[in-house]
RNA sequence: CGGAGUGUAGCUCAGGUGGGAGAGCACGUGCCUUGGGAGCACGGGGUCGCAGGUUCAAGUCCUGCCACUCCGACCA
């Protein structure tokens, strides 16, 4: 391709209110613009990034059995209402009606389609297992899109749904789409981690998620250097070492003026923050209250405990709602609740510990489980996090942050069963089919794929998901043997494969060497003033390596910039 | 959806207390120049986000709305 005719609109300064890299050099080095808020418009080298990727992804789909549909965007609510997603799922679906005033959503996302399509043409177990992927623009109108192609309203997303006649067979289509992932995300070059990951509202039996390690990325996971566990920390779980038993010490009522956080009250009576107590008071589902109990030092996993009440949703109770159940805020107490108390497993051999005394400026000292109050029970609540002992070797987790790039689900027969989607087994039964779902962020991936591969100049991309793989400049195209030279190496490159860009343009040396950083080719040819002396010089994006390459020895070269 | 910020030329931005719409870059023409975003000259380019209000007079003050960005909540 010739760069005097192709649309690259770089950029000489950061975009204003833009600032992640990948962000940033995808709009300066031209290959997308914003048209709306989480709305992208793909340039020419955009989309030849967009293709490569979209290819590598196919490769491994097909060679792990999936079929490629693709599926309408435009989709009825009738559908959306049979598993009542057309209520649940929101704002964040975008509805529309047609002229006859029919409500139809764009869609978010494919499980009812692709279940309607399977349920309506599958009658046996004969006709199964069907594993089929689509790759295609979804929507959804986020509360808050950000960071370029990371979070949109409208994105292009790889999704794969399988149908399966057992849930041991179905188990064995997910391993295959997990080794499948493993061996795109391997191929596109990135640093990720597979971790264990919360169902979420999607329900299903497991999953697991996909995740690019990035600084200030929205996922956090914890993962073990020894074992290998790695999960988000909506599910992470970890060993909990025992502590020795204490005797027990008489329950005292402190006065405590004005004091109410932990670390407030682990200072003013000079107990560590791992004997201190908070009582959390949950709204669940906005019907119910529970108070929860875990210790002072660590942090409440609302998933764990959301999951653990089979709840929708739970959030902390307001002021308002504290002091109708007439409980004085900071001073919250399981001792005197005519709430539900459930514990977090930090509680199960701690003793003498400090509590809140439901009464203002007042906590008890010395409490025990069992002596002055009584729970449900004891369960994991807590966020796991950097130092927690591993839950299967029981060393050190390490906590990092990333950008989920991929999600797949053992879905079961959620979505079978309210779609009536079955078929007829050997004994004769009609029975649910066995569903999973496999999720791949296409667009985000172009982000992800910046984030962990760019410096202060621009973006150097992997080889092989490059727009081009060779980028030949030539530094003055008035002089006529640079530009023939240029034009020779340019066809010899095509010839052999080599997708390559030639600089033609009538523009000053700095520009085109600004440009070349910035768009990130990951070969470069520089036709300049060696040529005189029969020689070229040959940079690497990646290493910023330089050295003169004799034209005699361009051959050779360009079979080695191939392989 | 809560909080904060921004909105003036294609881009980045400046425009105390109300009175001429500006700079740099980009763009066009000409000259000059060609190894890291060159130089000179001339030139084109504006609904100052939108609507209303105050005023003799509004980019500037007031009210409402919209859009975008950031923090948070949310995120199959």
């Amino acid at each position: 391709m010739l760069a005097s005719r192709l649309f690259i609109p770089t950029l000489k300064e950061n975009p204003s209110d833009v600032q992640i890299p990948s962000h940033i050099y995808l709009i300066r080095a031209g290959f997308i613009r914003s048209l709306s808020a989480g709305i992208y418009e793909y340039l020419p080298l955009g989309l030849k990034v967009l293709r490569k990727i979209e290819e590598i992804i196919r490769k491994h789909m097909d060679g792990a059995g999936a079929q490629e549909v693709l599926l309408p965007i435009l989709t009825p609510a009738s559908l959306w209402k049979e598993t009542g997603r057309w209520d649940v799922y929101g704002k964040e679906l975008f509805r529309l009606k047609d002229r006859k005033d029919t409500d139809f959503a764009l869609g978010p996302t494919h499980e009812e389609t692709i279940t309607d399509l399977v349920r309506k043409n599958v009658r046996s177990y004969k006709d199964l297992p069907l594993n089929f992927y689509q790759i295609q623009t979804k929507f959804r109108d986020e509360a808050r899109p950000r960071y370029g192609l990371i979070r949109g309203r409208e994105f292009i997303m790889k999704d794969g749904y399988s149908f399966d006649v057992s849930e041991e067979d179905a188990v064995k289509t997910y391993d295959a789409m997990k080794e499948a992932y493993h061996k795109i995300f391997s191929e596109l070059g990135l640093d990720y981690l597979m971790v264990e990951a919360d169902v979420g509202a999607i329900g299903g039996k497991f999953s697991h998620e996909f995740v690019v390690k990035v600084p200030n990325g929205e996922a956090h996971m914890v993962y073990c250097d020894n074992c290998r566990y790695a999960a988000n920390v909506e599910a992470a779980k970890f060993h909990r070492h025992k502590l020795p038993p204490e005797e027990l010490l008489p329950l005292q009522k402190v006065y405590t003026p004005g004091i109410k956080s932990v670390e407030e009250i682990s200072k003013f009576l000079n107990i560590p923050e791992n004997k201190v107590i908070k009582t959390l008071v949950y709204r669940v589902d906005e019907d119910g209250y529970v108070a929860v109990l875990i210790r002072g030092d660590m942090e409440l996993n609302e998933t764990k405990l959301a999951n653990h009440l089979k709840a929708l949703e739970v959030r902390l109770a307001t002021s308002q709602e504290l002091e109708s159940l007439g409980i004085p805020e900071g001073y919250a107490s399981p001792i005197g609740s005519n709430i539900p108390i459930l514990a977090d497993r930090s509680l199960e051999d701690l003793h003498n510990f400090v509590v809140g005394a439901n009464e203002f400026d007042y906590h008890f000292i010395n409490t025990n489980v069992g002596r002055d109050f009584n729970i449900e029970g004891f369960y994991d609540f807590g966020t796991a996090k950097e130092g927690d002992p591993c839950p299967v070797c029981h060393l050190p987790l390490k906590e990092t942050t990333g950008l989920e790039v991929g999600h797949i689900f053992l879905l079961g027969t959620k979505y079978s069963k309210a779609m009536n989607a079955n078929f007829v087994d050997r004994d004769g039964k009609e029975k649910p089919i066995i569903m999973g779902c496999y999720g791949i962020g296409v667009s985000r991936l172009i982000s992800a794929i910046v984030e962990q591969n760019h410096d202060d100049r621009g973006i150097i991309w992997p080889e092989n998901v490059a727009p081009f793989k060779l980028h030949i400049l030539v530094l003055n195209i008035k002089e006529e043997d640079a530009i023939k030279t240029g034009f020779e190496i340019y066809s010899k490159a095509k010839a052999l494969g080599i997708d390559t860009l030639l600089d033609d343009r009538d523009i000053s040396p700095g520009m085109k060497f600004k440009d070349t950083d910035l768009i990130g080719i990951p070969h470069r040819i520089v036709i300049g003033k060696t040529l005189k002396e029969g020689k070229v010089e040959y940079q690497s994006r990646k290493e910023s390596k330089k050295f003169q390459l004799d034209l005699e020895d361009l051959d050779n070269f360009l079979e080695s910039v191939k392989r």
